[in-house]
DNA sequence: CGGCACACCTTGATAATCGAGGTATCGCCG
DNA sequence: CGGCGATACCTCGATTATCAAGGTGTGCCG
């Protein structure tokens, strides 16, 4: 069952803010955290991941910092910055409206 | 109330199919009853509709015939095929499988 | 020691969107 | 009658995100 590539489009950024909302993490894991939580619906290739995680950076929405993984592995360790809350507050409404507005059509019963 | 433009990625070749599901309709009608539809939270510009018509005719999901309005203006009207039929049903099923991981994600209360 | 999963990164091709421009017609209002 | 706004079509260039596919290196396990 192949998992819906493309439509990812523009949703990508949002997903990894709030896969950082809780606690911080290493690029890798938030793919695999996004995968899992999403059960599998949702496939995050490494070629979209890190230039989104550079977008974010350079938007200071995320810090990145280096650091030492449980299996004593370098990795690179994401944070929420404050202004990467707020900002996926927005972006979440913003989905929300537009998932609805989506739904509204194609869910629309006669003419 | 901006519309969440750049999320359409994607989806306007879905919600055009669903847009013909019922009847025939020229293609600026096609733009303006989506954004009606979604309650205005979806926005369809001309330079997006059109390619997308383009791209779904040469599929051969839908088909083209040159009419007459109500109005009596010169209008392109375009019918769904039954491979188009067969595909909308493909694409809203896409899309919720998609948009339910999203969501899942999205919503998600916890680390 | 060999291989696999982890973990990072980069590049080129593809493709969809947007904004802005353009044309023409119809109906309405002054 | 003149003009303007809405209807209705089309096209182009720039931007941008995604993907596939490549590459590096390390830790762990058999």
């Amino acid at each position: 069952m192949p998992a819906d590539t493309e439509l990812l489009h523009g949703t990508l950024d949002t997903l990894v803010l709030k896969t950082l909302a809780w606690a911080p993490r290493h690029g890798y894991s938030i793919a695999r955290w996004i995968e899992s939580v999403s059960g599998q619906a949702l496939q995050v290739e490494e070629g979209s991941l890190y230039p989104a995680l550079y977008r974010l950076e350079r938007k200071g929405w995320i810090v990145a910092e280096w650091g030492l993984s449980d299996t004593k592995r370098r990795v690179k360790i994401y944070s929420l910055t404050p202004e990467g809350r707020d900002r996926l507050a927005v972006e979440v409404q913003q989905w929300q409206h537009f998932a609805n507005g989506v739904a509204r059509v194609l869910l629309h019963a006669e003419g």
